[in-house]
DNA sequence: GTAAATTAAATCGTACGCAATTGAAATTGG
DNA sequence: CCAATTTCAATTGCGTACGATTTAATTTAC
């Protein structure tokens, strides 16, 4: 590895980070019309998957710890997608639930994420491919990182 | 496209955002003996391969607004890794250089960097497939975002 | 049964990212 | 030549990210 390597357009973490940050602004177009952000949408997507999460179900899932989720989730709930409630069962775990408009929203917003990325037109065998590959790489990095 | 592809783990921008932040965690254990934060190194790569450049040609190259560059640079120059200075030639442009210490430390950044992605042990033809693969969708993001 | 360890969310502080605006300097067009 | 436009960096405000600590609730171990 030669300093050739090292320069920004030889950078796998530079252009994954590049990627990542635009593929974020691309959504947010979609997301604007509902008042949400990106990371705000994942929390959705969570939800729409298992609903009555506690928090740090969603954050392993999203790789967020607290710090992150509890001024994240307080936003949400201000603005009506979720409800915050502590486990009757454990006082220590608080439950996230969709509100009504959280999970009948669902289908309006997939709709229009499925819009925007039609005009994408990425080849899907290539979307899969790299999907895969981000895959492989993840867990390389998280072993790495214990 | 169905809702099986709107999993968390069928979303490639999912995917993008936890390798990128995995892969500037795995950075920053190398960049922390330096006090650099992955965007500060970023910023050191571009002066290393061209010192002495306005700001708005930094912003050209990593994406970054002078929102996020001017106190970013700041914090820069109150560590010693570069100079902030008004061009002669016109007195909107701040041109950024390297301090002796910025230009020297590459070396020595370097070879930790190195060291470190080293042990990532990505199969070489794996790492230029996925820089080619991510360079390409970057292209498409950019068009598609004006 | 209770002190020690563990788990969970919240809090604190710092540093991005980025949309939007501002204000100053340079360029341009009539 | 000079008013209008454009080009810059800086500022403002908001929302993440995340290391580190705190506080409260639950488990574990003896």
């Amino acid at each position: 590895m030669n300093d050739s390597d090292m320069t920004l357009a030889n950078q796998l973490c530079f252009s994954m980070y590049r990627a990542s940050r635009l593929f974020i602004k691309f959504y947010q177009q979609a997301l604007q019309p509902y008042g949400l952000t990106y990371p705000q949408y994942l929390v959705l997507l969570a939800l729409w998957e298992e609903d009555r999460q506690p928090l740090h179900a969603l954050g392993d899932q999203l790789d967020f710890g607290s710090n992150t989720l509890t001024p994240l989730l307080k936003r949400m709930e201000r603005k009506g997608w979720i409800t915050r409630e502590l486990a009757n069962s454990d006082h220590r775990q608080l439950i996230i639930q969709l509100t009504e408009t959280g999970r009948t929203s669902k289908t309006e917003i997939f709709e229009s994420i499925r819009v925007c990325v039609r005009q994408q037109a990425i080849d899907p065998a290539d979307y899969r491919g790299m999907l895969a590959q981000n895959h492989a790489l993840i867990d390389t990095l998280e072993k790495m990182l214990n």
